[in-house]
DNA sequence: AGAAAAATCTATAACGTTTTAGATTTTAGA
DNA sequence: TCTAAAATCTAAAACGTTATAGATTTTTCT
């Protein structure tokens, strides 16, 4: 303590600025090349050497320079998420985000998020990070059956994981919610409440969600012996007098109908709100992606699909792709069980 | 076309792989500096030589290498946006996301996520940005009053945007609802239906958005003539049946009240289900992020928070404190108009 | 026309990392 | 003990960019 500021024991208090391979080379007095392979566990390197530089490494708090590394490897350490403009307005994406944002701090890569509007073209997004490298992987949140961009990315052997089954999901990873057990779940709990006659909300367009939802319905209904329609969705971004309208509509067209069936929570909101409007007393199953409804209309029964499991297995699916890019995709379902259940 | 293969009459058709500035320099005959040079509009560089490198690089599709830069500038053209775990459950947090994102498109910088769990230390993810240099700068979701990680960043110099505003908020770049319009508004409205005695219900902790609303709200009830109690808010996580009886608990105790003021969407619902189990006739107003309670309870008045608007200007924010470190900060206020105003 | 000044360009170096090939040291084998 | 082989380390180069200082050319002025 006499020699004041030379006696410093820590290595630590030695090192200015920001460490690198550079600092530890010369705090151990081995070439930097040899600091790099030790710290990537290099087989030509001695457990020795390797030990007193993981030390060093560890006591001034090395952390590799992200530019540096991408700069000689080509990789970006990035994986982005591609979000379209419906994902936004759906009450789970965040949790979606979050979740796969949290899954990635185990590894090395970051989550970005790339946008685009209702007047852009889907693709173009892809293209940029696929032909400028802005990302070594993407997770595509909503896909349709033909989807383009999963082409693209199949034909460019672009590592990716989708939220959402297509036609070519043999080829890639992905997770996706069973409609097809939610539709068997909602006829058959319907039935037992004793309704006869339900009908089924799916959009015109032929999306594989409403395939698979119908699907398992349909074989239900014939089980339970009930009946089972398949009446046109409404639009839910309407005026909601037209929800309103259009929903009564349908009931109207269909009088023997005592229960309806939604593919999201926000369409059994408006389910709900056009019976009622109708005078009509029907039951409303809808698959949910936040509990919020449960504080709502006690006509209203709903699965909740769970986004952060998603996220966890999309973040795990992509990572895996890009560590074992031959490999077979990870796919995974999430069965809707009865602890998903909520009455409202 | 005899000379098959040999005469392409276009530069793009003679480059391979991806090009850099020494493509172009090849291509030009001039120096990679004067390339670079060139393309950032540096004054030495003669408009003639500027021109014709410019038409290189658009014809080839020169994009910088990102890597490159990054090593070289020490930016790292990111921008963070910190994601605590309630965020991710408010259903307007993906369009504040997407919505950063977009008026990102028009910079280089590319957003990415960092999100943190409850039991999490949420100075972390904060300290390893500045430290490590993850990031240019970072936008943090939901601030408190006298929020640490606002402290941190303002001794470290480091930049940042804030959505809500902090006891430190005259030094930093943020963007706010006006809860204190919101408060008025509110009470205006309710009074002007008839309401009497109000209520409001605001969290236990002391927060900003709550004393601002309370604020907003006794100015509007003294001029309006009306009384107005402030309540203990309840648990919005508990379940549903401890909701009601805690909703319907206060309102025995407040036996008068005859509307009630919520500060979200979610909550609104849930006094709503406590007040019909209590009995009462209660009109509730709240904010809300998404607009889906328009289908719900017509005793639930809303007033809309424009999420998009939110993250559009905490972009620009933060894009601008980066350009300019010493200007002032930019601040905003969503002051809420009739145009937000839904009837359920 | 010649020198000084201005304009325009280039050579070099550096950011931090990893890969390759080669150098050195140590161990094993005869 | 000497040589061959194995183990361990290092030198050099490269990824793509930009900053600095210096070199060259052109213009301006006397």
């Amino acid at each position: 303590m006499t020699d004041a500021g030379k006696n410093t024991n820590t290595i630590a208090a030695q090192v200015t600025g920001k460490p690198t391979l550079k600092t530890i080379s010369k705090l151990s007095g081995l070439a930097i090349p040899t600091v790099s392979r030790a710290l990537s566990d290099a087989p030509d390197i001695s457990e020795k050497t390797k030990k007193k530089i993981r030390e060093i490494a560890a006591e001034i708090g090395y952390v590799p320079n992200r530019a540096g590394v991408r700069l000689r490897t080509g990789k970006t350490l990035v994986i982005s998420l591609i979000l379209g403009p419906d994902s936004e307005l759906m009450p789970h994406t965040a949790q979606l985000i979050g979740s796969i944002a949290r899954a990635l701090r185990e590894t090395p890569y970051h989550l970005n998020v790339t946008p685009y509007l209702p007047d852009d073209d889907p693709m173009k997004p892809i293209r940029q990070i696929v032909e400028n490298r802005l990302a070594d992987a993407v997770i595509l949140n909503r896909t349709q059956a033909d989807d383009p961009r999963v082409a693209y990315l199949l034909e460019k052997q672009f590592p990716f994981a989708t939220h959402g089954r297509t036609n070519m999901s043999d080829r890639h990873a992905y997770f996706d919610y069973d409609n097809a057990a939610f539709g068997d779940f909602a006829v058959r709990h319907l039935a037992a409440r004793g309704r006869k006659r339900i009908a089924l909300l799916a959009p015109k367009q032929n999306q594989l969600y409403a395939t698979h939802m119908i699907e398992g319905a349909l074989a239900a209904a014939t089980d339970c012996g009930v009946s089972l329609t398949v009446l046109d969705d409404v639009d839910s971004d309407a005026r909601i007098d037209e929800i309103r309208a259009a929903i009564a509509l349908r009931l109207k067209d269909n009088p023997d109908v005592d229960a309806l069936i939604t593919a999201s929570g926000v369409a059994a909101m408006a389910a709900a709100a056009g019976a009622k409007s109708a005078g009509r007393e029907v039951d409303i199953f809808g698959k949910e992606a936040t509990s919020i409804l449960r504080f709502c209309n006690p006509n209203i029964l709903t699965l909740r699909e769970d986004a952060a499991r998603a996220g966890a297995f999309l973040a795990e699916a992509v990572v895996a792709a890009l560590n074992d890019p031959l490999g077979a995709p990870k796919q995974g379902l999430q069965v809707p069980s009865e602890a998903d259940f909520n009455l409202a």
